[in-house]
Parts: C-alpha cells; structure tokens; sequence
DNA sequence: TCGAATTTGTGCGTATGTATT
DNA sequence: AAATACATACGCACAAATTCG
C-alpha cells in the first residue's frame, strides 16, 4: 500500500496552505492512491457513514490532479458499495440499511433494538375517522364504518425511519382510542383489550415519492421514494385485528423477506 | 343507478357540437351522476386501464357543470381506488396491479399465468463479466470473478413487468452461457446442469428512481419508482445457485409477502 | 413556476509512460 | 529498435439533476 501525503481530512476548512498530494512516479495510479486514502478515512471513522465527501473539484484540488482522476477513484469505491454518488448532489459514504423483517413477528422497538440503535418515537394524531373502501375491505367492515386511525413517527437513534398509520375497527375495539392514549405502545394497548397476541398475515409492498409533509417529517429528499407497506395484522384465532400503512425512507432503509426465518 | 345523457366518451376528438350535459333536478347530485358516468366507462372499458381521462376543465364543459363538481366526483372514484389523481399530470384509470408473490417459489411464467396474463420474454444481454464485491459476497466467490449476468425483460400480454438481471458463478457452472443461450428458461438451462430445484432464500427490497433505459423499457414514466428486489436462489442442498436482481414498475407491480403460503 | 447556482455525468481531444509484439 | 496497444492523466465544454430563492 502506497501512502499519500495527508490532504486534510480535517475538520476545519481553510487548509489550503498544506494541501496533499498524490505521489506521481510512485508506480501506482494517482487514481489508486486518492481512492485507498478516501477508503482509509471512511475505515477509521474520519467519514463518517452517510456523511458527504468534498465535492469532486473540491478533491481535484486537495490532491492537485485532474477531477477525472478523482472521478476514476470515487467509480472505484462507489462499486465496491463503499460509497453512493448521486448527480446534482454529492457523493456520500455509504450508511448503514436498517432491515425491515417482514417475516418477523416485529414491534418497533424489537426491530431498532436488533439492528443495535435506540428506538423511539412520536405519536402524530389520534382520530376516528370512516373508513374508506380499501381499508373497510381490509378490516372487514363496511365502507365508511368507524375506524380510529393512529398515526406515529419511529426513529432509529433520532434518525426518523418510519411513518406509519394504524387502523382498527371501532365495532370490534370500542375502546381503543383510550387504551392507545393511556397506553406507550400499540402492543399493550391492545393487550389491555384482550389482545395478547398478534401478527402479521399478508404484506404488500410498494413504493412512490414523497408527498412534501412525508419527507420532511422523514428527513428524506423529494426525490427519494419511500416504501409503501401495507398490512393486515390478525390475532392468534385469525381475526383482524389492525390495518397498517407504513412509509420508509430508501435507501435507508430496505424490507427484507427471509422465508425459514419465521422461527426467531 | 341514474343515467346520464352521454357525454361523448367517444375516441375522436371535436365533438363539441354535442355535448352530454348531468340532469339537474333529477333527485341525484350532479357529481354522483357524473360518478358513475365515468363509473360505467371504466367498467365497459370505454376507458381502458392505464387510459388518462379527459382534464377537470374538459370535463367540466362536456357536463356544463363547474370544475369544482367534477372534482368531486373524481375524488370518489380515487377513494375507491378506481381512478388515480396525479398533480400536474392527469388523472388516470387505475391499472390492474400484479401481485408478485415472494414466497412462492416462481418462475416468470408460472408467475403472470396465474394472473390469467400472457407471459413472454426478451434476452437483453447474456456476458461474462467480472463479480463486484456485493454480488461476489452473495454468490460466495471473490470479488472480480468470473460470473455469468443474464439481463431479461419480463412481459405479461405484451406490457412490460419486470427487468431482471441473473447472475452465476462461473466457477461452480463452466456450461451456464451455453446452457442459457440453449435452453428458453432459466430453469431448463439449470436443470441441464444438474439443478433439478431451486428456491428463494432471502429477497430484499429497497426502491429508486429508474434510469432512462430502464424507464424506456420497462415503459415507464422516470418519476415513477422502480421495486428493485435482490434475491438469493439456492438448491435444495442449500448451496447458492443465483443472485438475482429484479426491478418492477410501479404501482403495475407490487411484491406481496404472505407468510405460510409457502406450502402453495 | 421559474431561473440561477452547484454538482455530478459525458464526450472529445491530447499527451505520456509502460508493456507487448 | 520500431510499432502497437493499453492504462493513466489532463483540459475543456456541455448535459443533466438537484437545490434554493
């Protein structure tokens, strides 16, 4: 491995009177040695995951060479999966994915606390509202029946990773809305109705982009889709108990299907 | 069910002479008359699928009624999932959506027969190239071997559903480029080599937008998402056959799972 | 809704060093 | 030694995507 004269990694900006260089005639590429020494600062934390690189001119210049050499490292580390170069934007060290296991009998906290993050979350609204078609069709009840729909924010470390809406049958859980107000989480609200066991029945998955409110209360681009999941949770008889509507940010996070798995 | 005089959903255009107006005073609001009008085209696919309908203003003139009514009625139609309302582009018949299931173990055929379509399929490329490291991890051979990529255009009556990349490992099958351009399917060319079944271990989801090519053959707007679904394929002895990258247009295709339909 | 500024993507031409023939 | 091919590197111009006012 060739070493490269630093090129100021550091923080503070303004470094212009010592910028490295690559060494030329050292027998490896100049390409080479910038994409090693970014690869470097990414390994030992000076990169952090999901943090943006220096633009391309902005390497160009540190390493005093042309930005098509800087470019030839960064397509090298970009297909390593090392880092993820978006046009118009940037290029950003790769993060990791959070992955959503369908096939798990998940509650939000189990899933964040699996992948090692502290989870937490925001309750956005609570209401009964009638139920449209879809919905009414999901939770066996008829269209404009009374539905009380529970809409929350999950977080991964601070970091938002899900939107999600909630919907249960007002006829079969007439006192929902105050369990879940009373109660920190939807597992022991319903567990307070009789409920002591859920889990998932059918999952479907789409995706779309964002409407405007949806990216800003999940920090993502406009131009980023979301992963749509629908689902139909029932109870251990086979009954509906619950319809959810969950939105992800990609590629933050991805949903994961691993068949056998249902055992953990 | 009131009707309505028509409107003039016919395929040519300038038909203003005689235009269809909602019958005021007949005991049913104007925008229920206008629902179900367009109601009735839908269901005797004078408007097809995926067809756009005429704008608000249009139609507004053609029931000589305000655009505000024939938003209303539109707005039904959208809650009831039978149209599709996009900002700034139309509004649009709602598409039938393909259900791709994850857990069934699939072939691309027996996939869209079963949703009563017509399946074909194009070869868009088949290379030997080098793994990148992710595919490389997934296939469980070093980075930058020799692997065989297959690219396929999946089609269900002639409308493209899928764009699938298939990768092998040279290495564990020397004949697969010969077998692939022998054989129609993935699986005869398998089985020539001595893989009577193989199945799905893991897939996992994630969405972006689609680059131009794709966008072009998967006949597709770029503002629309792809699913991007990678899949591992192992033999029965467990053993890694192929990793498989799929994209599918939305919302034509949405990836259902549905734990214990695995016995189906 | 639009344009300006920023950033990456692409294409072309040129030059140079190294390995092969 | 000369010819050829290939990888590396630079310079310039413009296209395309994103962001922001």
């Amino acid at each position: 491995m060739t070493t490269l004269v630093g090129p100021g990694w550091s923080a503070r900006a303004g470094d212009e009177t010592t910028p490295g260089a690559a060494i030329r005639g050292s027998g490896v590429a100049l390409w080479r040695q910038i994409a090693g020494d970014i690869e470097r600062a990414i390994a030992d934390g000076t990169l952090a995951p999901g943090a943006r690189l220096p633009t391309e001119a902005e390497l160009a210049q540190r390493y005093a060479v042309n930005r098509h050499t800087v470019r030839r490292a960064i397509e090298e580390l970009a297909r390593d999966g090392q880092v993820r170069v978006e046009q118009g934007r940037g290029s950003f060290v790769a993060e990791d994915v959070l992955d959503y296991e369908v096939s798990a009998r998940t509650r939000f906290s189990e899933w964040i606390r699996r992948h090692d993050r502290e989870p937490s979350g925001r309750m956005l609204s609570l209401a009964t509202v009638p139920a449209p078609r879809p919905i009414a069709e999901a939770l066996g009840i008829e269209t404009g029946g009374a539905m009380v729909r529970l809409e929350r924010l999950g977080l991964a470390d601070g970091r938002p990773v899900s939107l999600a809406q909630h919907h249960f049958a007002l006829g079969r859980f007439p006192g929902i809305a105050a369990a879940l107000s009373a109660h920190g989480t939807i597992s022991a609200a319903l567990a307070s109705l009789g409920v002591a066991d859920y889990f998932r029945r059918v999952t479907r998955v789409s995706a779309r982009l964002p409407r405007p409110e949806e990216a800003a209360l999940l920090e993502t681009s406009r131009s980023r889709p979301l992963l749509v999941a629908e689902n139909i949770n029932v109870d251990t008889q086979g009954r509906v108990v619950e319809f959810g509507l969950s939105r992800y940010p990609t590629p933050r996070v991805q949903i994961v299907f691993e068949p056998g798995a249902e055992a953990a």
